[in-house]
DNA sequence: CTTTTTTACTAAAACGTTTAATAAAAAGCG
DNA sequence: CGCTTTTTATTAAACGTTTTAGTAAAAAAG
């Protein structure tokens, strides 16, 4: 509502000049004369012109905006990201409008079906632990929308994909596991659907079976919303005589719960059960115990991601591949799985 | 670039009516019949048409958008803030455009003067650490740019600010260190110029002062880019002979350097040193030992300040007094603080 | 059966830009 | 000096909406 904004037309006016030409001058065109750019540059600074977006946006067609869809931002992973998606973003003069979908796949698909107005010129998408269907994604990426998945990705679309390696970030959490001395080693994930989570699980179940402890590998499924019922069902899960003495946990927020849970039970970590969990979490070291992870490299997949959607806007040539960008996931072994 | 989209005019000539019908219409208004209602919604959503966001607002002078302007997202305090406003502004309808000015006073100023353009109705503001001056900010609200502040506020600026209680949570943590039994109690904060940070440490200096061990209380300044940096001068000042006994952390990610740095020099908390540290991170009961906190209200805080910026767009009755809507902050007690 | 009102629509202007087409003046050239 | 080219500017249309003002036809009123 900044209302009374001065216009080019008040310019024209001002300086006895066409809009046209005010234009022309502001963008540095060279059919006007340098004379005339310099009077029309400083009335333009002297009354603080900004011009107004919306009015070059529906004249070009183009928004100098992107948007960028995340389940929520709750997960450091998710927070690191987006400092890594605007800092690229605001260097290459876009803006950043943000939808969380807050893992429900309704408000994905009404975000998507806004997207079709073209308020955007890209979309950088990690989908809701509830996306199983895809016709919303499609239907955007049919009508010529560029689209970067980061992270939780969707196969079917056929764009770049920018994700860790997920298989064998999995596959070395579990193998750790392993050869620290688990028997049944568990996952603990939020999503059959998510692309991200099956990886990982493979990977895992690989490790498990490369080792010949696979009739120990469990899945353990719980939600991403309610905090209270994930605890019930890892409380449920430890005290099953078989359960697990290692757990691969795939979601930073999983950490709290398993460790209060192993206290409250008198299960020591990693003495009965040893954790092993994805975080980007700087604080993982002083927990007790400190916390062996799989640090995701979050602000690189959000720098890498936004530079190659903006690459792939502004460059009509360089259209986005059916292709998968995978930075590597790093192991750090820490208390919770080594030690007495 | 979703370029192609399907517009009124094809509409029109699709039904063989006006855009003027079309659009009135689709607005479902008392003018048009109906009947061609029904006609006009049914090809539109044959057609799936979308309006163009761009026309409306230059049509409107409003864009239905907010800007949310924050340091950083790598706070958990801002990351729920976030969850908060996003929640708000998408159920009334408003896109969030998020900038991130990375504690940088210059970029605060470049994305301010951007803002000048009309790209939003409002503006949601957390200064910069750096932000001393506040020409840039004062300079939009002249312009009739709503703005209301969270958490870090501006107090020139005569609009809502929505905080938590501040100088009674910094009062509070010194307190309970001093009843703890410290006798040097130590504020580690980022900015000198954010009231925000001398309302906590004059809370802090206070509670000192009505328990007589004003003279143990001592304020760190720190950086609030590099860690390494942070990492030396709390090692230093634990090092001094009148080294703190008792710490009020401003900012949540102090405490992993803090914990390091006790735990290398070999300093028992909460035996030699006892900790309180401004934190929303759900992972601080399981830290070793658990940590002391002061719990601001993160979402509640960013959804008040939404709502409150929307209605004041919205309802130009509703102007922004300048009043502070304080949403107060709670301690929890943990084994930083207390025990052996 | 005329006059007035209501209904249902259309034409045109406007929001603030950019740009294609055009024109006038200046400069270059033989 | 005439011709072409270049420079510098202008006019008008366009981007996709909404809205104001206007109008024809139908309905209601008298």
């Amino acid at each position: 509502m900044a209302t009374g904004n001065i216009t080019i037309k008040e310019l024209a006016k001002e300086l006895n000049l066409s809009t046209a030409a005010v234009s022309k001058a502001l963008r540095d065109s060279h059919e006007i004369s340098a004379a005339t750019k310099e009077r029309v540059m400083a009335v333009a600074e002297k009354l603080n012109y900004v011009p107004n977006p919306y009015a070059g946006s529906l004249r070009h067609r183009k928004s100098k905006t992107i948007a960028v869809v995340l389940p929520e931002v709750a997960d450091s992973f998710f927070s690191l990201a987006i400092n890594g998606i605007e800092s690229v973003a605001i260097e290459k003069g876009y803006h950043v409008l943000l939808y969380l979908t807050h893992e429900s796949i309704l408000r994905e698909e009404a975000i998507f079906k806004d997207l079709a107005s073209g308020r955007v010129d890209g979309v950088l998408l990690s989908i809701s632990s509830e996306t199983d269907g895809i016709d919303h994604i499609r239907s955007l990426f049919n009508r010529n929308m560029p689209i970067v998945f980061f992270d939780r990705t969707c196969e079917e679309i056929e764009t770049v994909k920018i994700t860790t390696n997920d298989y064998e970030s999995g596959y070395k959490a579990a193998e750790h596991l392993i050869k620290c001395g688990c028997k049944r080693v568990a996952f603990f994930s939020i999503s059959n659907s998510l692309q991200i989570n099956n990886k990982r699980r493979q990977g895992c179940l690989q490790a498990c079976r490369d080792h010949d402890v696979e009739e120990g590998f469990s899945h353990l499924l719980l939600s991403n919303r309610a905090s209270e019922v994930n605890y019930q069902l890892i409380k449920a899960e430890m005290l099953k005589p078989d359960r697990p003495d290692g757990i691969v946990a795939s979601v930073e927020k999983f950490t709290t719960d398993i460790y209060l849970i192993c206290r409250e039970l008198g299960l020591g970590i990693p003495a009965d059960v040893k954790v092993v969990s994805f975080s980007n979490l700087a604080s993982v070291s002083i927990l007790d115990p400190a916390l062996t992870t799989i640090t995701q490299p979050a602000f690189e997949m959000g720098e890498l991601a936004s530079s190659i959607l903006i690459k792939s806007i502004e460059l009509k040539s360089f259209a986005l591949k059916n292709e998968n960008r995978v930075i590597p996931s790093t192991l750090t072994v820490r208390a919770s799985t080594v030690g007495k």
